[in-house]
DNA sequence: GTTACTGTAGTAATACAATAATACAGTTAG
DNA sequence: CTAACTGTATTATTGTATTACTACAGTAAC
């Protein structure tokens, strides 16, 4: 897995949607471990506070679980993870939608724009 | 023009970012004079500090300019506005693209996506 | 049992955006 | 001239995200 981040945005919920990611596309199981906290703050460049604050949200929701001093784990409950992506979808292309609307552009326009895009 | 601003976001750049409009549309005009930061602080339910801290970074591009104790007024480079907006239009494209990317979604996908949203 | 890992927890420091309140100086209209 | 509006500037405070650091307790392997 790439731990990329950007580190413009908002860091917590950039490492839950990767853990929901992984998990919807089977690249880990109900069961399986995960990296631990201090692992994924190394590869992310980032603070073990920060990964643990995420684990901690992704545990509230259901997707994984902990056991103290062993590590963390995926949840039997893969359609939570699913679902949270689903959700994570909509609402950033609900976002989208509407800055692009604000700058008086309509929906054909916006499909137009993305189609003739070029990655840099 | 409607000062609806989005409190989830940042502030100062959605003013930014309709004042460009209200020029790029030819809604206002150069020359002619913008509402006072207190007047738009009011409208738009934010701080008069806020709203000059917009006002100074569209002066620093060169989109507006301000008359001490007079007003703050339109200048003549609207093109510099739609610069601005073209700008950040493809910017935040890019950004959205690059997410549903991580998502696991191609262009394609996302592009039916949008076709299928429903506004809420 | 010791060692090295793990989760868990808390505090302090930093950075940033925004708010709140105030004051000062220039302008414009009456 | 005066009053009411402007822009401009400053300071203090809040809220949030993140970092940095430290400490404690449970687990697992040797």
């Amino acid at each position: 897995m790439d731990w990329q981040i950007d580190k413009n945005r908002s860091i917590c919920p950039q490492i839950c949607d990767t853990i929901c990611v992984m998990i919807a596309s089977g690249d880990i199981t109900p069961g399986e471990r995960l990296m631990s906290v201090r692992e994924v703050a190394a590869k992310a460049d980032v603070t073990p506070n920060t990964v643990q604050k995420a684990y901690v949200q992704l545990e509230q929701q259901g997707v994984i679980f902990s056991k103290r001093g062993s590590g963390w784990y995926v949840s039997d409950r893969i359609d939570i993870a699913k679902d949270i992506l689903d959700q994570m979808i909509h609402a950033k292309t609900a976002d989208y939608l509407n800055e692009m609307q604000s700058f008086g552009l309509d929906k054909k326009e916006i499909i137009s724009i993305i189609k003739g895009f070029r990655y840099s």
